[in-house]
This record gives C-alpha cells, structure tokens and sequence, in this order.
RNA sequence: GUGAGCGUAGCUCAGAUGGUUAGAGCAUUAGACUGUGGCUCUAAGGGUCGCGGGUUCGAAUCCCGUCGCUCACCCCA
C-alpha cells in the first residue's frame, strides 16, 4: 500500500487494444443496423440464435481448417480450470453448426434458418474497420442445397444495406467448384503457376504449397499480372456446379440484384463450396468488405453430422457503419438525421420542499409510459430549464412552493414557449391526452 | 508479426528557425432586474505538452528509448 496519503491513485485503464466502447452518442447507428437487420431477417424467416462467445478450440481448429491464418495465429485460446482448450469464437457459423448438431435439430426439421448478432475475436493488428473484437450479424440457411437459397441470402444482406441507406456497394461473386472439380483445378493452376514460380513475390511461392488459390487474390503487381493469364476456376467447374452457378446468376439478374463475376475471389476459410460472395464499399480503403457469405455443404458433414449443405453471410457491423458514416458525411443534405432517445417531459423542481411532490409525478408519469426525467443535482430552475432544452424535451412541468400552495403545476411548450396551468390531479390526463393521437398510428 | 505516420485542455486543433506565467474554438459551469431554456455578452474551471532519459544557461519545440494511437502489409468481417 501506498503510505503517501497526498498521492492518489492515478487512472490507468483503457479499452484493451483492439476493442472499443461504443459511447451513448454513438449508439443510433448501430440500432439502426441492427434493427433493420433483425426485422429482415424476420421477415425472411430466420430465427435469432445465441451461442456462447466462446467454445472448445477444437470446433474452429476442425472447421474452419487447421492451416488457416485465422486458426494459427489469431484466436484467442486459453485453457480453463480443467485440460480442456477454450477459444473465443473468431466467426459464427462453426458454433451455430454445433448447436444444429448438438440438438440434433436436423431430426425435428432438416431446413432451418437462424440469425445471429454478436461479438467476434480475432488477435490481428487492428487497422481501418478491422478491430479484436469486432461485431457481426450473420444468417445461416442450414440444410439445402438450391441455389436459390445462396441468391435468397445475398438479396437479403443487399436489401439490408438498401433500407439503412448505404449507397455504392459492390456484390462481388464467384463459384470456388466442390470437392470434385475443385482438386482437378488447383491441380492445373498450380502446374501453371509453377512455371512461373521466380516472378511470383516470396509470398507466393511459398503459396504454390500451402493454397494456390491465395495466389489468384495477391495484390503484388506481378503477382497480378501472372494470375491475369491464369485459367479461370469457371472453366473447370464439374456440371453440378456449372449449374448451381449459372443458376445462381441469373436469378440474382432476375430480381434486380447487380453483381460482379470476380474470378479471383477466394475465401479464407476452408469451408466454402460452390458459391461465394463479397459485399464491398468503396469508401472503405484496404479492408473493404462490409458482408462476406458462401455456401458450405460438407461443413455439417466434416463436423460428424449428415450430409447437408448450407449458405450464409456475416455482415462486419463495424465496416458498415464506417462506410454509412463515410456516406453520410458526403451527401450533406443528410446531415446526422439519427436519434437518439431522450425524455420527453423534464419536470423543473423548485425548493428542496417541492421534490418530494416531483419525483411523486415522475413516477406518475413514467408508470403510464411517459418518458420523463427530472434533476437529482439540486441545480438552480434556470439550469434544469437549460437541461431540458438540451435534451430536446417538448413540454417542461414546473412546480415550485407556489404552486405547491395552490395544489396545481405549470406546464411550459418548449417550442411556443407558452405557459399553462394545471391542477395536479390533472396533469396525467392531460398528458394521455396529448399521447393518444399519436400513439394510434 | 512487419513497415510508415502521429501523440499539446473533455473534443478539434494553433504553438516557424529551442527563450519569461502554454493558446484558440467548441463543450462544461456560473452570472447579465435573485422562480425558467434556445440567441448574445461576461467570467470561471480544466493541461505531469504520452512517458523516461539525453543535449542545452534554457525544450511542447532537437536526439535516443519506451508506450499508445492511426494507417498500410500478412490475413480477414
């Protein structure tokens, strides 16, 4: 102990590296996002699932594959009190699997649709719209395999981006094949890239072993430049797939969904086959993906459990409203236009006698769903006035000794400025009274 | 893990070439006929100049180290 009394204790706490609060005045768009993403979920019937934020290591290690960046350096793994490993979940879709599995839900009904909303770990440097613990909304369609159901999922994170108003993002899609056509292919594409093994950056060569199809993502321009001649996995794809694809395609022209064929996108996880998508914006610099999703149809059955496909996406909910930030602040006409709740009736007290009678209303008001506040500072009645105009109240109730004597209040309109009186016993009423017109909307 | 940039009040930032008590705007608080908001005016509070060491008569300003933040790379939402 520190016997110097004079010294105090100087705060040294922050958010670990990587994490961040998201302060009261911040919160609007993240309701936003959220909101509107649980009512399309809903709408789109899924149903909210939650799972812990950590699991046994060994459910990531076995599907999100054990050669993986995620797996080898960016969990965080920690053993508890007994031998067993527990790692917090770096993604989704692995502990909801579980869940499927554990519950043996396939039995009651093979198809089923979830949603999930929820903290992420992963241990990188943290950077632009990337953090340690970032957040994201995902959906997972367990258990068949149209194609319509991979188009269902991106119309769903499209519409979601449409309705919170973020403008200019890209779908970006592609089909990795399955584990038919997809060894044929990295077989050729690596005999290929072979060839030109000493124009590759280090990286890369180093890729030709461990995942060719990294090579095809490389942003070294000579990397580049090489993948450019490369043969695409399109061309290679068995005809199941050929047909998913193509499926997949027009559909999504159908129903006025605008996407990109990037050849060249992969996907870090293992688990991915035939379909995947990247849902990007411009305005995000390096990292840029605001959803990624794909279908996965051995995941299930490389977990243990039967054979069903599946297709899902994780919306990054940080990159979003990063990005929704970026565009708001162009488009100046749409200034800040997000609220947050406040009160609506502040009640100025005047005198230490009259709370007693205040903080009586108060709670009048509050139990028939008034939002209201008060002041618990003992300050003077023009600044609890001045309180009240910051938070934007419409009505102020006033009521000091003399209308304590009299038995009524005065209630201010903000806006007018006018001033009425009113017996106590009838403030509530009057206040109801205001409500309903607007309530029967 | 690698590289680059930055680190001055709660916030956004000024503080050339080192020189007396470190500044502004916003925010906060209090006042401007002592029971009342928004505008205006006045005043006040608030800073170990990230931290440690060095150079110097003297450093927020130069050098070294360290920590932190940011961006980029790897990878990824």
């Amino acid at each position: 102990m520190n016997t110097n009394t004079e010294k105090k204790t100087e705060y040294t706490f922050k958010a670990p590296r990587g994490t961040e609060d998201i302060l009261p005045e911040k919160w609007a768009l993240w309701r936003r996002l959220e909101e509107v993403g649980r009512q399309e979920f809903e709408l789109c019937g899924y149903y909210e699932i939650r799972t812990p934020v950590f699991e046994d290591t060994r459910l990531f290690i076995r599907s999100i594959g054990e050669a993986t960046d995620i797996v080898e350096k960016e969990m965080y793994t920690f053993s508890d009190s007994e031998d067993s490993s527990i790692t917090m979940r770096p993604e989704s879709t692995a502990p909801v699997m579980r869940a499927y599995l554990e519950y043996e839900l396939y039995k009651t009904k093979k198809f089923q649709k979830f949603y999930y909303i929820g903290p992420q770990f992963r241990k990188e440097r943290p950077q632009a719209g990337r953090l340690r613990q970032f957040h994201q909304m995902g959906i997972e369609a367990v258990g068949a395999s149209d194609p319509l159901l991979d188009v269902e999922t991106i119309s769903i994170a499209a519409r979601i981006f449409d309705r919170i108003d973020l403008n200019g993002y890209k779908v970006k899609i592609n089909s990795i094949g399955c584990e038919k056509c997809r060894p044929v292919f990295r077989n050729i594409l690596k005999e290929k890239l072979c060839e030109h093994e000493k124009s590759l950056c280090e990286l890369c060569q180093s890729r030709l072993n461990r995942n060719v199809f990294r090579i095809l993502d490389c942003k070294n321009e000579k990397c580049k430049a090489i993948s450019h001649h490369m043969p695409s996995i399109n061309d290679y794809l068995c005809v199941e797939c050929q047909v998913h694809a193509k499926v997949v395609r027009e559909s999504l022209l159908e129903i006025g969904i605008p996407y990109i064929v990037d050849a060249h996108l992969v996907r870090g996880l293992d688990y991915y086959t035939k379909t995947v998508y990247e849902i990007t914006h411009s305005s995000l610099g390096a990292r840029d993906a605001i959803c990624a999703g794909g279908r996965y149809d051995n995941l299930i059955s490389d977990m243990g459990g039967p054979s069903i496909g599946s297709v899902g996406f994780a919306i990054g909910m940080e990159a979003t409203i990063l990005a929704l930030k970026n565009v708001m602040s162009k488009s100046k006409t749409v200034s800040q236009e997000v609220s947050t709740p406040a009160p609506s009736i502040y009640i100025v007290s005047i005198g230490e006698e009259t709370k007693k009678q205040c903080f009586y209303l108060l709670n009048l008001l509050r139990k028939s769903n008034l939002s209201a506040d008060f002041d618990y500072e003992g300050r003077s009645p023009k600044a609890q006035m001045r309180t009240a105009n910051k938070l934007g109240v419409k009505y102020v109730i006033v009521l000091g000794p003399d209308e304590l004597a009299r038995g009524d209040v005065k209630i201010k309109i903000m806006e007018t400025s006018e001033e009425i009186s009113l017996k106590q016993n009838d403030v509530l009423k009057w206040f109801l009274n205001k409500q309903s017109p607007s309530v029967s909307l």
